[in-house]
DNA sequence: TTCCAGGTGCATA
DNA sequence: TATGCACATGGA
């Protein structure tokens, strides 16, 4: 996919492999918002415009290399496509979704999203968040900041509690006393499955929060996240197993390095249809 | 009213 | 190692 980087602005050529709409409703992110014209993205500290153009997208920012990172756009999505289309399951999920992006997003910010995402729906994860948000993060003028980890330091259980949190607040109390910033990113050169047990060690993640987090953040493509739709879609296709790690295992070792955006092709797929 | 949502932690055997 | 249950909240 071909765009062009300005000192304001990214400019992306065709719609083939970049569909925002598609990229941002797959389950992956949730502090975006969607306009008439428009799609708000907002990352860490930092915001992006991306609007649709008839040859493609324009996504206005300050920091476009942030952003040219973020939306992953070194990467080749067409051969991707090729590569998991001789899979007859994926065959329709990749009609369906095929302009989704895997997202290169924030660590800590992608870590203390999936901590809430766990046992609640993405409606509901998308209001704590930004509540989040708005209550502590730095206020840039027409948004906030995600909070950084002094920001989360600096309150207490009632906190997470009042921004309707749930049962998560302690974890998200904990795993900002366990962890910084400058540590998750010290772990991007750890092999996939060490990574994964440093992980699973902090409050509040389990396997499939870890990869997530492997996943939308440190962008490893050998993790495929297993959550209620996945089990359901891998009971109804594959055969019947309740024991998800075991249902991770057999389709990381189908899918392999490409594991990631299976899942995603087929999360967004079976959700909505 | 009951079920479910991008599950995890903890006790128990 | 594996199984079972509790855990907040709000929409369907």
């Amino acid at each position: 996919m071909r765009f062009y980087k300005g000192k304001d602005y990214i400019e992306i050529f065709g719609k083939d492999d970049f569909n925002i709409k598609q990229t941002l409703e797959c389950g992956q992110v949730f502090s975006y918002q969607e306009n008439e014209d428009c799609f708000l993205v907002y990352s860490a500290n930092k915001k992006a415009k991306v609007t649709e153009t008839y040859k493609g997208y324009i996504i206005k920012t300050d920091s476009p290399d942030y952003y040219e990172n973020y939306f992953d756009l070194q990467t080749d999505y067409g051969a991707i496509k090729k590569a998991l289309s001789k899979y007859e399951i994926l065959q329709k999920p990749i009609q369906f979704g095929g302009g989704i992006r895997i997202l290169k997003q924030n660590l800590f910010e992608t870590l203390i999203s999936f901590i809430v995402s766990a046992n609640n729906n993405i409606k509901r994860i998308q209001l704590i968040l930004n509540r989040l948000r708005e209550k502590l993060g730095k206020d840039m003028g027409t948004y906030h900041a995600f909070p950084t980890r002094d920001e989360l330091l600096s309150v207490d259980v009632k906190f997470f509690t009042d921004i309707g949190a749930g049962y998560r607040d302690k974890y998200l109390y904990s795993v900002v006393r366990q962890i910084d910033e400058e540590t998750l990113e010290n772990w991007k050169s750890l092999p996939t499955n060490e990574l994964r047990k440093k992980l699973i060690a902090l409050s509040g993640v389990g396997p499939k929060v870890a990869d997530c987090v492997l996943l939308f953040g440190y962008g490893k493509g050998d993790v495929f996240p297993v959550d209620t739709w996945i089990q359901k879609m891998y009971n109804k296709f594959y055969e019947n197993l309740d024991n998800r790690e075991k249902i991770r295992n057999n389709l990381t070792r189908q899918f392999g390095e490409l594991s990631g955006y299976a899942q995603q092709y087929l999360f967004y797929y079976i959700r909505d249809n």
